[in-house]
DNA sequence: AATATATTTCGATATTTCTAGAAATATATT
DNA sequence: AATATATTTCTAGAAATATCGAAATATATT
């Protein structure tokens, strides 16, 4: 994985509330949650909402599926894998 | 780990310069380099260095100790591990 | 076609962060 | 004490981000 993406990715986790979304998603399974059902569990506007997702969404940690009028959100758990991967990568390499 | 902890962590990982020099002390070992060795890596002002270090110490990913003129700064590998199983934590919990 | 539901886009304001030069501080050396 | 070296703090302008109401879009139902 490039640095640069590896510090957008760590950017996007990096604010409370995308973070929960993102934690709600990891926890929901591959199945995903709807867009209205992570609202309900946040109680924040749709606009602001919609505004997270589709940065989780942009970096690659989120897919969305439509089911009719409904939007499926999905945590990529491939993804999450690289980024740990990439901070733990040659870690103390030259450990005393 | 709380999550506005674990937010704050990785929003300075979500800096491309920041995780430039978190990666050069986890790879440098426990025990770590001065801020001038970081700083003939990357090639950028000592402020602006020096802000970006103060930043990744504040939120506990770095710690530093003087010796003498020089301050060598060490990646606190124990948080990382903190801040990863907080991510990774009930991973698919509701898998399909 | 009209209406209802789900979600996004737009727009505007408030806040935060980034960057780096200049000045200040801390320690070492002479 | 004077000077040199290492690093931080101060400052301020530029850029990016956060928030959310209103309007727009997409799909479903009647």
């Amino acid at each position: 994985m490039k640095i640069e993406m590896a510090a957008n990715q760590l950017a996007e986790l990096g604010h409370v509330t995308r973070l929960e979304i993102y934690r709600i998603l990891v926890r929901a399974g591959h199945h995903g949650l709807a867009v209205s059902a992570i609202q309900e569990k946040l109680d924040i506007p749709g606009s602001t909402l919609s505004h997270h997702i589709s940065r989780l969404v942009k970096v690659g940690l989120l897919s969305q599926t439509r089911e009719g009028r409904v939007l499926r959100c999905q945590a990529q758990y491939q993804e999450l894998e690289r980024l740990i991967d990439f901070l733990s990568e040659e870690c103390c390499k030259g450990c005393d």
